[in-house]
DNA sequence: TGCCTGAACGTAAGCGCTTGCGTCCAGTCA
DNA sequence: TGACTGGACGCAAGCGCTTACGTTCAGGCA
């Protein structure tokens, strides 16, 4: 068996409560001994039982991550900011993934959390008053990224304005047929974006006078298969757009594949605007809306960290709710709207040059858009690099050559 | 404060052994008192306190998932289908990221696992020797994916195997000059797939008698933006390509980006071959190797939970190694070599069709891919249909239209 | 010198369970 | 009717810690 610390104590020549002292650095105990006890427990590998230590001390040392995916991108990417900011306070992460409906049950209403963590990180989740109901009754900090909740800290986007941001975007290029493909705004397992990026289209076109059209919108389900679909769905229609905003990266580059099947040439006869920046994006070269995810995910583990340290110290920042800034980087997948646009045009030649050209309402964006890079040596790739305007402001110009499909 | 065992125990007139025994279906309890205090537990909304039971019984419930990325595709991707395995046998899951030199150190040689999990599932993490005999010295089943360990379980593909497929494919459609873009063999935070997979590529390119030629090979670091770049290397060099075997799909299209930059079409000028099978690359209509990674996940985990449940039951399979198929699933991004290729040639017009004609030692493959499709409404869109072949098989034919970029 | 003080440490009471073993008692059998 | 049996349950000893409180003792002060 492993050592406990009673071997240590006995090895060292002292109490078992000196041993825990030291070993936790609590005062009451001289340095000298303290060193010794260390170097003894040190010594024999030990280290302190958890289950033990949180019996005695009722502190769980676990906070629980709760989302419905882990293998979106968005998804994993703010677990992976995250973590670190756990591991760094000493705390463990037990991750749960909540699927349907029947998964939620159990990890709400049956109280798997209860006396199992003490702190509950909430990853884009829309729950049921119930549900809500049942995690303020925990009593303990819980934190949202991705969507805001009534008396719980959240790290959140504005998703109406960044919606708009890719909407305005494509407007001012001139579009006038402007389509969403947009996440399902029914299922359970999904939050408030894309209700709000549908009504910062919405909004959007409606000021632009081109009016609404629900043949301008297409549901795929926030997946590349789904973006295709939805975008195949657009172009079978009477009135096919000539520009696609797609309510994330992955939607919009299933649509791109979808518009080279068709033969349609992006951007020269239909633009498409994503979401979120997906490393992919960089790549292919698509036009969209950053929304720092990995910062989200920082700054929300910070946030429940701060929680659980501060305790109920300041009572301000009880529930927080921080919005962080988003920005359009565009790329090469949008230009001006063809004058006459017939959407029938199947695939010819391209010079494969976008005709970007500065659009009504001009300002010059400045903040370069990054393109990571982790390989640091020779660089014989032309890089991307887009723009980040801030909000409407508009594109202008962009360096790099832009998609020819 | 919440309920304890006690109060169960107080309500149902009998002790706390009896309540004990009734939750956790021992037998030496009645049928009526089990179910009577079952459901005074379930009133009182009353469930163990995992510290307390743990200490007590000596077990931890938990496993540690211990991977160096969270981010990246087959990470996320083993994770999701891991997760619901572990869920359902009732153990909670402890997410280790283990990434620079300094928190393998921690992870390892300080015993953060010990006392703290009863199993660990290892992915895609190569070992130093030291660390292997930590994992070993902790005495619990530990599992591995995305590479094998000397006597412990896990569950690989045979990534020389697969490398093959990929560039046999490349060969047989008469491509003599097939670059590769590699993983770094050096990073000590990838496993041994780098370099099996560059294994089997320079396998193949020796036994087609092109020869190998270091030119050929340039290194990406998995990342879409390490691709790029190394395709950029590429075809900056003396003697360019006419195709490219990615090790990953996440680098293939990067390199597809920089292709389209360059001016180069694919398949007419180049053709690329990935390796995943990414969502991603169906919509891109990306040739690749599949490895069915959540299939890995989830029969991972189900071999760590056999270990745990089993104890040290028939020896048998006490380090099993299971190896999954992989398969070549022709799409878009790979055509016969051109006559004479001239790598310098740009972008012109292109019909959009890739002049795919039987190959050498053709057979005709049989299993259609699939494209994953959640979506179940109209489907109007052109899915992008490829052909899973068996190691060796070559293309001969595919459904829909090819890339054109 | 006697007393007070506080740093340094030990004592022991839990924390909330699990489980080996002992007890009780209704049946069973001789 | 009495010894015997086994199912149903209670008792209590932990599991390995944390921490409130008690004890000891060297030093400082009047």
């Amino acid at each position: 068996m492993d050592a406990t610390i009673e071997e240590v104590a006995r090895r060292a020549g002292v109490s078992i409560a000196t041993v825990s002292r030291s070993l936790r650095g609590r005062e009451g105990v001289s340095p000298r001994t303290a060193e010794r006890v260390r170097a003894i427990a040190h010594e024999l590998g030990y280290s302190a039982s958890p289950s033990a230590s949180r019996l005695a001390s009722g502190r769980a040392g676990t906070v629980a991550v709760i989302m419905p995916f882990l293998g979106r991108w968005f998804f994993s990417e703010v677990l992976d900011a995250a973590e670190p900011v756990f591991r760094e306070a000493g705390l463990d992460l037990l991750l749960y993934h909540v699927g349907d409906r029947e998964s939620r049950r159990k990890y709400f209403s049956v109280d798997l959390l209860r006396k199992r963590v003490e702190g509950v990180l909430l990853v884009s989740l829309p729950l049921t008053d119930a549900e809500i109901e049942v995690l303020h009754s925990l009593g303990i900090p819980v934190c949202t990224v991705g969507v805001a909740l009534e008396g719980f800290r959240s790290v959140t986007i504005d998703d109406v304005s960044a919606a708009r941001l890719a909407a305005q975007h494509l407007v001012n290029l001139g579009h006038e047929r402007v389509a969403l493909i947009a996440g399902d705004t029914e299922d359970p397992t999904l939050c408030g974006a894309p209700r709000d990026r549908r009504a910062g289209y919405r909004s959007v076109l409606e000021e632009a006078g081109t009016g609404l059209d629900p043949g301008l919108e297409a549901r795929g389900d926030f997946t590349a298969a789904g973006g295709a679909m939805a975008a195949g769905e657009l172009f079978a229609r009477q009135h096919p757009p000539t520009a696609i905003f797609a309510e994330s990266d992955e939607m919009a580059i299933g649509a791109l594949g979808t518009l080279r099947r068709l033969g349609l040439r992006v951007p020269q006869d239909v633009s498409v605007v994503g979401f979120d920046d997906h490393p992919l994006a960089a790549a292919l070269e698509l036009t969209t809306v950053s929304q720092g995810v990995a910062d989200q995910g920082r700054r929300v583990a910070e946030q429940l960290v701060a929680s659980l340290t501060a305790g109920s110290g300041p009572g301000a920042g009880a529930s927080e709710q921080v919005q962080l800034p988003t920005r359009l980087i565009v790329r090469g997948t949008t230009a001006v709207a063809k004058p006459a646009a017939g959407p029938s045009a199947l695939a010819g030649a391209g010079d494969g040059k976008p005709r970007l050209g500065p659009a009504p309402g001009t300002r010059h964006g400045t903040a370069p858009g990054t393109v990571p890079r982790r390989n640091k040596e020779v660089a014989p790739t032309p890089g991307a690099v887009g723009l980040a305007l801030p909000i409407r402001a508009q594109v202008t110009t962009q360096k790099g050559r832009a998609v020819q499909q």
